[in-house]
DNA sequence: CTTAAACTAGCACATGCGTGTTAGTATGTG
DNA sequence: CACATACTAACACGCATGTGCTAGTTTAAG
């Protein structure tokens, strides 16, 4: 039987993916065009179609594919090891991973804009990914700093903390972490980088502190 | 000498502007167009563009409108007086006003976010208009908190407070805002209007009172 | 070498956009 | 009534988009 050339249609479709991510960064979500992808990654609108039916298509792998980087990328640098400064030093440093304080993390903002962009106008069924993954990160950050253990599996995070406390400041962080992100990005003349580290650390300072944490007292004479 | 008729050109102006903000609520600002809000106000496009020159004309026309409907729609409510409840519920109903908790606020919000779009692209000189009346709200809502008295001249508020826990908390305040309207537009399934209101009240119950505040203690035994 | 299948490149069509132009209409003064 | 002027409506051009279609090219089995 004849078989005529084959492709590998998933590394076709990688291929895609890193140019559409050029162009969300250039252009946003809403530049991810067929004949725009295609220009940049050098190839034909009907090309690119062998690989993606239609626009829609295109755009949700360019999203899954965005996502799987985000994760890839933000959550391990999260969980290194950080083991100079205060607790709060240590927490802040972690948290603004997820803020948009350089060239590298404005970049990665807006590819998690572009997934929430994506997520807001076809809502998933089990609940926004970017959402969750960013809720557990911040109960992390919050039990660290109320004197917790971080827990081994990552997937625990998923999961409330038994303390009830962890989860209120984490929700708290969590959303004060979006405001602080999208007035940098949308007020930048209003709110600095610097003006952002500084609200951060006075946010962490005011977390009360956990029963086990045996630092509480720590800068105080 | 001949005249012709003569048309208000400033009331026309302004209906346009209405079929505008009925376009933004429907399609955001991306969806003033020239020919989307001819439709909408039922003129052809040809008659529109007697009285804006050209897209940039009209949008920065509409953006104006929006600014002046919001601040005379929210600001006045903020500032009613409320004489139920606690000091925290008191505060925590005026900041609800910003948020987008029911359907006319989700529509006015909508309507900010189309400012903000619209100073993000176009920043203005002395600073966001917008940004700025928020911040001397959440001044003006933190001070309350504090037990300061309100001030006279609504333009007081917009200079810093001397008190500096004030500013501080205000941006808090302000950050956290920020992010609680975010989420529950763009992860309406995690954060429903019930927990944005709880959120807002634990946050609220943080923020230190001041030396003035002779009601710290008043829900305790 | 032949050939069938997979792939590629490009074109065509319909739609929607901003904007410029132009013919036609309404209006108030003389 | 006549007319100059403001206004209205419609069209035309150029551009970008999504998508369907088709002729040509490559590849590997027979």
């Amino acid at each position: 039987m004849n078989v005529p050339r084959l492709v590998d249609h998933d590394q076709r479709r990688a291929e895609l993916g890193e140019a559409a991510i050029r162009v969300i960064l250039r252009e946003g979500l809403a530049g991810v065009t067929v004949r725009g992808v295609a220009a940049e990654a050098g190839w034909s609108t009907g090309s690119l179609r062998h690989y993606f039916r239609n626009q829609h298509e295109l755009q949700a792998y360019v999203v899954q594919a965005t996502t799987d980087t985000l994760r890839r990328r933000v959550l391990p640098r999260a969980q290194r090891p950080r083991t100079q400064g205060s607790v709060v030093e240590q927490i802040a440093s972690i948290v603004e991973e997820m803020l948009p304080l350089d060239d590298e993390r404005r970049e990665e903002y807006a590819l998690w804009s572009a997934v929430v962009e994506w997520e807001r106008q076809h809502p998933p069924e089990g609940g926004s990914v970017a959402w969750n993954d960013q809720r557990a990160l911040h109960r992390q950050c919050i039990a660290a700093l109320r004197g917790y253990e971080p827990v081994r599996e990552p997937s625990q995070a998923m999961l409330p903390h038994p303390d009830a406390q962890v989860e209120l400041w984490a929700a708290l962080l969590h959303t004060f972490v979006d405001g602080l992100a999208s007035q940098i990005m949308n007020t930048p003349g209003q709110v600095s980088a610097g003006t952002a580290a500084q609200l951060l650390r006075s946010l962490l300072e005011a977390v009360p502190r956990g029963p086990l944490d045996d630092e509480s007292g720590r800068d105080r004479p």
